[in-house]
DNA sequence: CGTTTTCATTGAGGAATGTCGATGAAGGAT
DNA sequence: ATCCTTCATCGACATTCCTCAATGAAAACG
């Protein structure tokens, strides 16, 4: 019974698979995509994005601290670290630093999955 | 020059940057986004991803080491994150487990930047 | 000039993550 | 029944990450 079912699938006899195809991406490749994926894997990062959607004009640090209920250090590493993969534009006005969403940056993600271009 | 550099720009005259909309996401939203991104951000699982897709039948876990150069217990552990998320499928063959995507993981993470549901 | 404001960076802590080797559980084979 | 294979889990360790308070740097203002 049990035999049978394993038979029925057609998976390779000796083996305990199928061989799998070789990675269409290299190591470096996977590198690249995770350090995005690990921008995007915190909650005050989503909701900075978020903010920023959300915002007609780029937002200043200032902004976050409240919101977000972090002190300003951390705004500034969060910040930082979304700036790092190009989700992120910052300009300098004065003393302030306005950050706002990087279209091309957010476009770059959407194709990953539509055209499947990551993962397939 | 400087003074008039800021005032150039139509922001809030007296605060720093205008005040910004208040997030779409609640926090909780925020989490939920995260650890789906969590489960993404790191190589090898970016790479297991992929080696998903590009199979055409599911994968059974010893295939992955030699593939990764990881032991067997951090295979498995690897693919326990991504199957909390809900990105992975498992099924269970005798003594092997064989892992297959799971497209509606997929389908739900290209509808966030499709639709922007999530940032926008 | 000195003071104040805004923001980035640093140092230090505590928490979470990734890795391995070892152990355990469950199924198949002899 | 005994042994072997496959896989999940655990314990332990090193590394990375997140956070704050404190310090620096640069611009605006008195």
């Amino acid at each position: 019974m049990a035999t049978q079912l394993v038979q029925e699938i057609p998976l390779a006899p000796v083996a305990c698979c199928t061989p799998v195809a070789d990675p269409d991406i290299t190591r470096d490749q996977a590198e690249t995509l995770a350090s995005i994926f690990k921008a995007l894997a915190d909650p005050h990062r989503i909701r900075i994005v978020n903010l920023l959607a959300n915002a007609a004009e780029p937002v200043c640090v200032c902004e976050f601290m409240p919101q977000l209920g972090l002190s300003q250090g951390t705004v500034s590493f969060h910040l930082k670290k979304l700036l790092a993969v190009g989700l992120l534009d910052r300009k300098e006005r004065g003393t302030w630093a306005y950050y706002s969403l990087k279209r091309e940056g957010l476009d770059r993600l959407a194709t990953m999955f539509d055209a499947r271009e990551v993962v397939t």
